[in-house]
DNA sequence: GTGAAAGCGCTAACAG
DNA sequence: CTGTTAGCGCTTTCAC
């Protein structure tokens, strides 16, 4: 309840002029050993602590110190991994994270970035909803430094730190053709967003790559959340024409994919790799990629940025890899070494 | 890079003076139409935002409308839901969260603390390391509300919600108890977490009271991660007289045990609920508490305080729930119906 | 070594 | 309806 004391209160304790004060709490040299601790003592006395946001009202390095991290869903394992690594750079550098959730809703992406600027933040890390751009523009050219993360923001000319997304499907979609399947579905989160267009494309590309066409079918976007893909998934297999793969286009549809498949048998590959993945029955193979690089990567070239580098906009691509643990079965065939119950192709 | 257009701008821009640009900006009446569109003309033109920092610097109610957040391991997936919820019920109010992990340390707690405090937070949700607690009064008598999550911060006046982690353990305990097992292990992290000494004294609790003795060679506490929990529990089950059933204290323990549970079986009960567990062989038992309900209900408590609420300290204790999904075992008996292969006790 | 004055960007409290 | 003055808590600049 106390006010927080100020400068003022701790010069007329220690008998000095504010001046005095401020120079000891910036830990400048030129004051008599003497004063200081006059001064240091009030503080203790009073418990005062520096307002450093009036601090940095007045000081001629206008930055704050502060960064802005913009995630889709702080709740989702991916993203909390990326937070923390971006969050880890920050305190090494002495700088204070503000975060924001935005539901790949880009009203809250502005609500929330609007915030963040007005607060006066030196740069965002920012993994992107598709909106937003002309007030994006605006916020860099007010001199907010930009980094993206996860997906570009195409029409923006900012640093970026993704994975091939494409490359890391159509190598997970091959790995299913190579055992064998042709009808292979395809179900990802809502198209609008980025890497999940990236993906689709690394299907397509892969199935045609194979001379096989894309059955409208069994494709399936929009997905979003774990009960979602697990519905889809099992229309698309009470179907007439079921799949005997499927490739899931990020963490969620694979679990959906998961607790469909305990009913079920079709081989599944998924992107992005999860908790017990190995522990599974079948273990799951996964395109994975590391989500504390990513943020890591963000937060090093977003604090180059703010150090003053101007150079031109960098775009870092960094490797996913192929993990196969069994569940991409076998089209036709007797199960896999071990007898394991593998989600295996009916046909 | 260019300068952000402060009100004097504007002001100079739209041909008014600074207070009427103020008072568009802040919404208020008694501005004539014709004025107010000059001055949005000139605000759009020139781009220019609100400095909420200089704002607040100068606002009768001196809040900044922002919070402080500062948890364990923001990557853990208990956490990263705790902080979303907050995040959420903070965004509804109009309040920026600043985040911070401290690894459990008191050192890394204070900084961000202190940091966090110098930048005039209105409040503060604290998963609490065991020190700071002269600090933690120090900041409070300067009017920053604190509400405890998780832990209770012992010695500190504080709202603290929790749940009653020794009767969850001692629930789960029985239950292992219940089905005929003796040799019960406790593999929990280090001690000095409130929560890990509550559930640790819930294990004894319901050992003493089935009239057992704890074997202190079944005992590990300090385990930090999955790897280190694997690796005790190989030790403890390669010893001379291993245990029939294992408790884990928290969920990073319970994945150690899962590690290391592929190639020996015993019962295993664990606290914290976790994605997939459901979908394990066999399906683990849990205490299952729910970190959203727990950051939702921190918040809440916060922002009542920070709107005058300054009622008695409370103390909120949120339910948790034995989830049995089979991994408890018989010490004695066939593996459980289904034919599933359980953890099951050797003996 | 120390202090007085000015001002960062904004709003409160008054005038007109 | 609009403008002037003062001042939030601090640092800068310039005196002494």
């Amino acid at each position: 309840m106390a006010a927080r004391p100020t400068m003022k209160d701790v010069a007329r304790a220690a008998g000095v002029s504010l001046m005095t004060v401020s120079r000891v709490v910036a830990g400048e040299t030129g004051v008599a050993p003497q004063t200081a601790a006059r001064v240091e003592e009030a503080i203790r006395a009073l418990g005062y602590q520096r307002n450093d946001i009036a601090r940095n009202l007045r000081r001629k390095a206008q930055d704050s110190r502060t960064i802005g991290l913009v995630v889709d869903d702080l709740a989702n394992p991916f993203f909390s991994a990326l937070a923390r690594s971006v969050e880890d750079e920050a305190y090494r550098r002495g700088f204070l994270v503000l975060v924001g959730s935005t539901n790949d809703d880009p009203r809250r992406e502005r609500d929330v970035v609007s915030a963040f600027s007005a607060r006066q933040v030196d740069g965002l890390v920012l993994v992107p909803t598709g909106g937003n751009r002309p007030f994006f523009r605006a916020q860099m050219a007010r001199g907010v430094k930009v980094v993206c993360v996860d997906r570009p923001a195409t029409g923006l000319d900012v640093d970026c730190v993704a994975v091939d997304n494409r490359a890391g499907t159509a190598t997970a979609v091959r790995h299913l053709l190579d055992r064998g399947h042709s009808r292979i579905a395809y179900l990802g989160d809502r198209q609008e967003i980025w890497t999940q267009r990236e993906r689709y494309a690394g299907y397509e590309q892969a199935m045609a790559a194979a001379g096989l066409a894309v059955d409208p079918a069994l494709v399936r976007h929009g997905l979003r959340g774990v009960p979602e893909a697990a519905k889809a998934i099992g229309e698309l297999m009470d179907a007439p024409n079921p799949p005997t793969a499927v490739f899931s286009g990020n963490d969620l549809v694979t679990l959906g994919a998961v607790d469909a498949g305990a009913s079920r048998r079709f081989a599944l590959v998924g992107f992005d790799d999860f908790l017990l993945a190995d522990k599974l029955d079948p273990p799951i193979s996964v395109v994975s990629q590391d989500p504390a690089a990513l943020g890591r990567t963000a937060a090093q070239l977003l604090f180059g940025r703010i150090d003053g580098d101007d150079a031109a906009a960098r775009s870092v691509v960094l490797a996913t890899r192929f993990i196969d643990r069994g569940s991409g079965g076998d089209a036709v065939g007797p199960p896999l070494p071990g007898g394991r119950a593998v989600y295996q192709a009916a046909e």
